[in-house]
DNA sequence: CATGAATGAGGCTTCATTCAT
DNA sequence: GATGAATGAAGCCTCATTCAT
């Protein structure tokens, strides 16, 4: 099983030295803010403390951001388009409706728990998003849901397994990633392998796909 | 199966007005906070607008509650108070270890369904609760889950059942739980009951329960 | 010398079981209200922390009082007027004039010790007052430093003292006494009588009066 | 004798336009809140009231300043710290020790007629200070009177004076000056050199000094 | 690009006071 | 007389944002 991107450090918070950070400031923001939304939530960062992280002064940051609510809804937007790209690599080159299935699973559960921190704020701030950005979000979570779901739908159908209810199962493979991402920490308790493999099981069991 | 409690009405936000409020006002805050908690999340509801969904100026709330902390403790307490007293009636009367664990798990989601308010808070908020109430909280979640994992673990040892990862396993159940708090909406899509029956299946199986 | 009256216990806040209070209440409040004045000062002290003092609620206090400012008017006047009838009673049966300013300057010490309360926020608060009872103790001030002058030139006439000048000097006899009820605490340190005995020798010096 | 400082300006209170406060605002708003301070005290003082003197809105004072707080511990420690400087500058020369007590008593009338403001409101609201800036202030104090009792007890032994008691006797010196910073205003009443002269007469009388 | 300062809106909370019960 | 609840003003402070330098 490949790893779906290297693991994030934890957020750390504290202020850093601000070395004429060059044109990789808008990405520092952008990181700062991340930690700080995973820590505290959005509403409750300020752009002092996002600043005051990079290393630089508040009024600077509107050299590289329009706002705060983009800060936001880029980090929201970003981790959807990615969590969709991660899975059709997952099984671009798989065949077998099952193995498809598995493989899709495997990498649902590790991208929630390497990319945790924002997905976490991506399934805790949609309702701090701007309509825009919501209906953009939206859509993106409805396609993902989508793709997971012909994935059963074919992983049943090919190996006689029993689809209770498409939408409610899948909807169960979406809960259990959600609540991986709040509380895994790499290093501590399970390892990361044995999660994917536990619950990469339990759910053929839901589908009763496993012997 | 029997009801968790009567079905809240889903919250509506529009101001009321207030005549004599009499000893049910701190009872009026409380419940208008919650609908706000749920609808804008704590840190961007503002005591102005609980006030105002009351009838009432800012600082009379002030005859009622301490501060703003108070009222996201109380209902972020009172939800788990709740959840584990239903959940122990619920199985107060059953004997069949297998029987129980459908009981419960019908308990569970059924009280997210109902509660979904005041459980979605309760899942949303945890980061803006003050030290104390916090501890409060984790050790009450601590318990719920406790009482989860002896539920699963008898039901499987009474059946035959096996369970692959007791922790993981109801980590699933409690993520099922949460995830219907964050999508149910009365008279709309699934009946409760289909989605009790569906997920309590799902879960028998996961543990290799069901025939 | 005789005691100007008894002596005030030190000012202690906590709150305090109120039992039907009964014509006294009245009194109840103005204590509290300068026990509270004393600690914290006009401003600081809240109607809140008056009421909670005596054992009763806040807006049962304007059973008995018109609002905050006349608490503090009612105190700032006593003193003076106090005062002023110490003074007269000290001096009423002496004749010699030297000893009659002994008698008045071991009277205006000794007042200010055992009301340092009251005297303490007399001098403290006058600008808290509103305009007719500022108007009412500054003439009440006036007409004590008037017979305090009196006092002063006829002990220097009659023994061939020096008064260098009468206002500055009776201004250093008030602020010897003004600043005696800012750190006389009763039973630690000087006795009172020491206190009285030393200030009235160097008031005397400083009218060149004594041998 | 030299002056202890160029006189202040009276308080005097009214809006003023505000026009690139450049690098000078901070000062700004500390004379401002002095002035408020001496006229109405701090607990009356409201910052929109330093802003509005100042020129700019209430927010615009954090850009300057801490807190409320901040305003009064810095204009309370800077006067002790002035006026122990004052005093040892003015006896660091003199050799003589009487001649060192006059100076000194010259310095101490002369600094609290002049700096009236700051040094009234340094004896004004001890209590509104927090924790830590009260003890340094106390400090500050303490070891103020501690140069005037060594130089008292000096003087008085040079020149076969009398002390009666050193701390009673150096309470008299600071209440004289605390008094006359109640009450001085220049260019009215006495002209400051002829109250030195008096009070210094009068204090070298109080130690059996003067012929 | 970074900065420091200004803004104006809004946040939570406390207060003195009123008044029906 | 006492109470509890309501009021409206005001308090201190923080925030996102703007902009001249």
């Amino acid at each position: 099983m490949k790893q779906v991107r290297g693991d994030q450090p934890e957020a750390t918070v504290g202020a850093t030295k601000h070395l004429r950070g060059g044109p990789r400031t808008a990405e520092m923001i952008r990181e700062a803010a991340a930690d700080l939304f995973y820590l505290h939530g959005y509403e409750a960062t300020s752009l002092r403390q996002v600043a005051s992280q990079v290393g630089i002064q508040v009024g600077s940051l509107y050299n590289h951001i329009s706002g705060k609510d983009e800060l936001l809804s880029a980090i929201m937007i970003q981790v959807m388009v990615d969590l969709q790209a991660a899975l059709e690599e997952s099984i671009a080159d798989v065949a077998d409706p099952v193995d498809r299935l598995v493989a899709a699973v495997g990498c649902h559960i590790r991208f929630h728990a390497e990319r945790r921190r924002d997905v976490f704020i991506g399934n805790s701030e949609l309702r701090s998003l701007d309509a825009e950005a919501h209906k953009k979000v939206v859509s993106l979570r409805k396609k993902y849901e989508e793709t997971l779901r012909e994935l059963v739908v074919a992983a049943a159908d090919s190996a006689e397994g029993d689809v209770i209810d498409v939408k409610l199962q899948v909807f169960a493979i979406v809960a259990i990633g959600t609540h991986v991402a709040s509380w895994y920490k790499p290093g501590r308790g399970y390892p990361l392998d044995d999660i994917v493999d536990t619950y990469t099981q339990i759910i053929l069991r839901q589908l009763a796909l496993e012997s």
